[in-house]
Formats: structure tokens, C-alpha cells, sequence
DNA sequence: CAGATATAGTGAGGTTACCTCACTATGAGG
DNA sequence: CCTCATAGTGAGGTAACCTCACTATATCTG
């Protein structure tokens, strides 16, 4: 165990422990929207515009599969809608509803409330120092 | 949504985005050490002398029943083992076998290996700040 | 244009890493 | 010694994934 190359373990473990708590923290989420289904609206917002069932597997990281179970869960609270997709009857297109959007803003002040708390031990300077780091490593 | 606070968000997705893709990464473990028992070694090993099972779901953060588990199954793989606790014989203690050791230091090479790929995109003075800043935000 | 082949989504079933609740065995205080 | 707290675990549940096999549609190719 070098000690230069200890600085990833470290980075690699603070980053999980973070992620751990940060998700504990809002585990219980207003309106009883999880984690894994915040991402789909999130998903879904940021593309502004309806996504295939595929499309959006793909911008979570999952495979299809994965996606039709969540959005079908989604769908059922109302949430999120399935259309044809006029241009390939084998496709859905998924889009956010009206109480998708607003549970949306709901959630994301809370959650961002949470994180703002966090972030309160960083200054800003620091805190925008943090996120260009963190932009460098996941940009693909 | 005003701009400064969206740094609480973007640094909350990118936390989430980087810790899943770095799980992704090292999903099919050396010797088939799962995410969730690597921690389980990697505590042990840390706290450098047998930890009970309550004080290990405490280091983890998890509640002690799932410490149960995830213990079963190391010791099923020989990995840790349980020793009653000479000061109280409702404790158990806790302790990595050479098994568990070896395997930790293995893992541990090809699990730093795939973090030190992506950190190569930061500096060493850069990886350094990142540390110092998750530090701040991960300290209790 | 028929037939082969590829692609979109989904049913069935499995895994990991957690959780709560109820219980037993042991310890500790009045 | 009797009550009450604490350590661990059995039973059973959940979220967020996964693979494999299948159907419906699209596209390409001779």
C-alpha cells in the first residue's frame, strides 16, 4: 500500500460513504417518490422532451428491461405517461405528466435543501471548485 | 430554480452518477467479494482489531441485523470469523481470517486500480483537493 | 415481395443490499 | 430475584437492479 495511490481508495470511499448518507437522508421522499423513480423524472425533465423506453434505459445506465418496470411504476402514480411513437409502432414514447412535473419541483427543493446543508461546511468557492472536479471525472 | 443553489443539485447527480458507474465497474469482484461484504473486510480491517457485530453495523451503517447477514456470508466463505466476546456472552466478535486478509489486499489492488484509471483525468494536486473537500463533507 | 434478421418492449424469475418486527439469551440495577 | 435493557438472529419484506425468452414490428436482401 503506497501512499500516493492511497489517495483514490480514500477518494473511492468517501465518495460511496457520502452517496450512502446522502440517500438515507432522503430516503423517505416526499410523496413517497424513491430514488430510482426521481431519476427517471429527472431523466425525463432535463431531456425536454419525450424519450423512447429505450432512450431513457440508456440515459440511466440500465438496460430496457429496468425501465419498464419503473416507469410502469411511475405511470400507475400518475406521474409519467406511455405514448405510441408515431414514427415506430414498436416504440413508447415516455413523457412527464402535469403532477409529474409539479412532484418533480417538490422533491428537488427538498432533496436540494439536504444537499445545500451538507454543502454548507464548503465555501462557495469551494463548493464550485468541488463540482468542476467532480464535472472532469464523469464526463464521458 | 436560481443558479447558486443548482450547485447542490449537479454536485448531488454527479456524487450519485460517479458512485454508480465506479459499482458498475467493479460489479464482478476478484474471488466474488461483492460491493457491500467489501466493506464489510475493509472495516474489519480499518478498525485493526475484532469489532463487534453491533459496533461493526454502526461503522457500516446499517442496522445490526443486516450486519448479521452480510457476516453469514463471509464466514461461509471463510473470509471472517465470529468469536464470542469474553466480556459478554450476548456479544460476538468480529475478526478477518488470513483468508479474509489476503483477499482484501486483492481486491484492494484491482478495485484502486479502476478509481486511479478515472482520477488520472485530475492532477495529484487536483486529486489532493478533491480529498480535502470530501473529507470536510464526509466528516462526522 | 417473401423470408431472414434486427430491434422495441415486456413477462418470468433471480440477486444484492438493505429494512422492520418479534423473539431468545444474557447482563445490570434496584 | 425481578424487572428492564442490550446483543444477536429468524422470518419476512422492499427497491433497484439483472438475465433470458418471447411477441410485435421494422428493415434488409435476394
Amino acid at each position: 500500500m503506497n501512499a500516493p495511490d492511497d489517495t483514490a481508495e480514500q477518494i473511492a470511499a468517501r465518495l460511496d460513504g457520502l452517496v450512502r448518507r446522502q440517500r438515507r437522508a432522503t430516503k423517505v421522499e416526499v410523496g413517497g417518490v424513491t430514488h430510482g423513480r426521481m431519476r427517471v423524472l429527472r431523466t425525463l425533465d432535463h431531456a425536454d422532451r419525450p424519450l423512447r423506453l429505450s432512450e431513457l434505459a440508456t440515459q440511466l445506465g440500465i438496460v430496457p428491461r429496468s425501465a419498464t418496470s419503473v416507469v410502469d411504476d411511475l405511470e400507475a402514480a400518475d406521474l409519467v405517461a406511455r405514448h405510441p411513437d408515431p414514427a415506430d409502432r414498436r416504440a413508447t414514447l415516455v413523457a412527464l405528466t402535469p403532477a409529474g412535473i409539479d412532484l418533480l419541483t417538490t422533491v428537488r427543493r427538498t432533496r436540494r435543501d439536504a444537499m445545500v446543508t451538507l454543502l454548507d461546511r464548503l465555501t462557495p468557492a469551494e463548493q464550485s471548485t468541488l463540482l468542476r472536479l467532480l464535472n472532469r471525472l464523469a464526463d464521458d
